[in-house]
RNA sequence: GGGCCCGUGGCCUAGCCAGGAUAAGGCGGCGGCCUCCUAAGCCGCAGAUCCCCGGUUCGAAUCCGGGCGGGCCCGCCA
């Protein structure tokens, strides 16, 4: 467990509290840098060290003679949680806790003040998150979803440890996707609105744009009359502007419901037509102008273009410079992209507007417009963008021009993840020939799985799932519920895969409710919400108190409770959500485990610490669960 | 050619960054457990050259070097 070993930065409650204890135990006991680690098995106590044995080995003398000393001075100066120490082959120092003692820190440390037990100490300064991102030509595929579920939960989780953190949404609605997409509607014909029943994104990105693209292939004319219209876009009076704009802001709601359907919640939603006009480029180009970044090219393939001066990048260097503004003027993807940046960053002296688009529960979004309040970020000590590891390279481009405007490039942060592909089964599923185990998905072709199409199948699956479970319950309910299961599902399944390992999409697997996935932890919240309700009613006293020694199983979850703030320090300071999910996941196990053993309701004379230990598991498992975006449930 | 990422039982995935005590979980297979707080659960069995070769170390899935295999990036596209 990685975590483990980095520990005693923030002092707290429970596990730390017991560290610190050991820490400071071997520190008198003659240990000059004692560290200390919680133990991966309670056979081993609740923390342990290696450096008694490390320094025996300095100083050549016997280890396990060593540890055994150590120990034995050590006993002497335990605090109140620890009762044992104990020295094991090959020379480590094992400390045991005091069980009652500490089970009482930690459920009481839980039950105070949940929110600060986990996040103490993480929190401070303004945090600003890109995520989504979609182009507004087609609805979101699984692909995308990888990217809203990240960002979504990057969000919730800096929210939660304490920080001010704005959500924006890039919308790139001047690309050369959406000229394609508007051919569709001027010169293929192609109705403004979809049949009756269609969502209008679906239709765009389903009929509109993969047929443009069928065309393209069989008449070489459609290419030309692509250039034209991009280039007509490009002028914004234009009625293919205005065209392009209304369209894609149709898109945007479509494939905004879906994001909210997930979790997903927004601040600023800026068109990339908008930050064209901005002048955050003029502004990005004069001051890389002046710092000699950049340098207008005037020979080689180049020629007529400003290139970004890559020659002194230990990596970019062996890959030729970048083109920022090409031979005609216009600006390139990483040229507006650090403009963009330079405005994130709150270091630039251009504002963009924006004018208010909805509001949800409470929380105004807004979308950049021609008119409108100036907006910017106060200067967030952290700026990520979500976006997946193909667009390294540009990011890094992105990351060095800033640097060598004097903007400190190590508050940009890419958060890369490896793309969404489908297994060889689902992509014959929708017709593509897979040649290989996993393949592409590819909006031209068609071949994506929609995230509403996967979500709808997930509420299926989990309405009939739910109806033959609980028979009485009206539709409604039911429906209610599978809604609940499918996202929890489908936002697991995204979050729980590292971000540096590709994702293989299977409609089969993906519709699984069963094992490793949202709903396993979502029930076992169930199961301890309804022991604390069926407890209420039979009378039974909570108490954070032991009142007999605990059994293994309640041991195992005191333990692994007690080790959840260290998890989440991890996850806050490493932005690693893959460690939060699997100390959701171990939470989980080790709390069924516990409920098939430890009846709580006529569970004898511990059943009122019982009580308040599932008390403390729900408390801190509904927090991590609300972290990951898999919603709480009650029954299902 | 250069760069980045991945490689763990039949399949998928943790553990690797900060090296330690029996390599963890899921799917699939086999066998058990609902008069008892919801069996979307739990228990047991079978199944692993941690891609390979070297090195560092008392100790390597984990660190270093070199290979091999797979993916991605290296556009006047975004």
């Amino acid at each position: 467990m990685g975590f483990r070993r980095r520990c005693q930065i923030v002092a707290g409650v429970s596990i730390r509290r017991a560290m610190e204890e050991a820490r400071k135990a071997l520190e008198r006991a003659g240990v000059r840098e004692p560290r200390v680690v919680p133990t991966k098995s309670l056979a081993f106590g609740i923390v342990t060290s290696t450096s008694a044995f490390e320094e025996a080995k300095e100083r050549g003398i016997d280890a396990m003679a060593y540890a055994e000393e150590v120990a034995a001075r050590a006993r002497q100066h335990t605090g109140p949680l620890l009762a044992e120490v104990r020295a094991a082959q090959p020379g480590y120092v094992n400390f045991y806790p005091d069980w009652r003692r500490f089970s009482e820190d930690v459920v009481r440390g839980v039950l105070e003040d949940v929110r600060s037990f986990l996040y103490e100490g993480l929190g401070g300064g303004e945090v600003v998150v890109e995520h989504t991102s979609v182009n507004p030509n087609k609805a979101l595929h699984v692909g995308h979803a990888r990217n809203v579920c990240i960002g979504d939960t990057v969000y919730r989780l800096m929210s939660k440890a304490g920080r001010r953190v704005t959500v924006l949404n890039y919308v790139d609605d001047s690309g050369a996707q959406m000229a394609e997409l508007l051919l569709g509607f001027t010169e293929l014909g192609f109705d403004l609105n979809p049949p009756p029943g269609m969502r209008f994104d679906e239709y765009c990105g389903d009929s509109v744009y993969v047929e443009v693209n069928r065309r393209a292939k069989v008449d070489p004319e459609i290419e030309a009359k692509r250039r034209r219209v991009a280039k007509e876009l490009e002028e914004r009076g234009s009625d293919a502007f205005k065209l392009s704009r209304e369209i894609a802001l149709r898109v945007l709601r479509d494939q905004l419901s879906t994001c909210y359907r997930l979790g997903a919640s927004y601040d600023l939603l800026v068109r990339e037509s908008d930050v064209v006009v901005s002048g955050l480029w003029d502004e990005a180009f004069s001051r890389l102008k002046e710092s000699g970044a950049v340098y207008l090219a005037d020979r080689g393939s180049k020629a007529g273009c400003w290139v970004a001066d890559l020659s002194g990048h230990p990596v970019l260097s062996k890959e030729g410079d970048e083109v920022l503004v090409k031979s005609d003027g216009s600006t390139t993807y990483v040229a507006r992209d650090i403009g963009f940046a330079l405005w994130k960053l709150g270091e630039s002296r251009t504002s963009l507007r924006f004018s208010l688009w909805d509001v949800r529960d409470g929380r105004p979004t807004y979308i950049s417009s021609e008119e409108g309040v100036s907006l910017r970020p106060n200067s967030p000590s952290l700026v990520i963008t979500v976006v997946d590891s193909r667009q390294r390279r540009p990011q890094e481009v992105v990351r060095y021009a800033l640097s060598r405007i004097g903007v400190s490039a190590d508050r940009y942060l890419h958060y890369s993840y490896e793309p969404v592909l489908l297994s060889k089964r689902s992509a014959e599923m929708l017709g593509a020939k897979a040649e290989r185990s996993a393949v592409q998905m590819s909006g031209r072709e068609g071949i994506y799985f929609k995230v509403e199409q996967v979500l709808d199948k997930l509420v299926e699956v989990a309405a009939r799932e739910t109806s033959s479970r609980r028979p009485e319950w009206p539709s409604e309910r039911v429906r209610e519920v599978a809604e609940a299961i499918a996202v929890g599902a489908f936002r697991y399944g995204m979050l729980k895969v590292d971000s540096d390992k590709q994702i293989v999409f299977d409609i089969e697997e993906s519709l699984r409710l069963e094992g490793d996935t949202g709903p396993y932890l979502q029930y076992s919240v169930v199961r301890a919400r309804k022991i604390l309700l069926k407890a209420e009613e039979a009378g039974v006293e909570p108490s954070p108190a032991p009142s007999e020694d605990l059994t293994p199983h309640e041991m195992q979850l005191v333990r692994e409770v007690s080790v959840a703030p260290l998890a989440l320090e991890d996850t806050v300071k490493a932005l690693r959500i893959r460690t939060l999910v699997t100390q959701a996941r171990t939470l989980a196990t080790v709390f069924n485990e516990f409920y098939e053993s430890c009846p709580v309701i006529g569970g004898g004379p511990n059943a009122g610490f019982r009580l308040s230990l599932v008390a403390a598991y729900a408390r801190v498992q509904e927090e991590l669960l609300e972290t990951l975006g898999v919603p709480v449930l009650d029954e299902l």
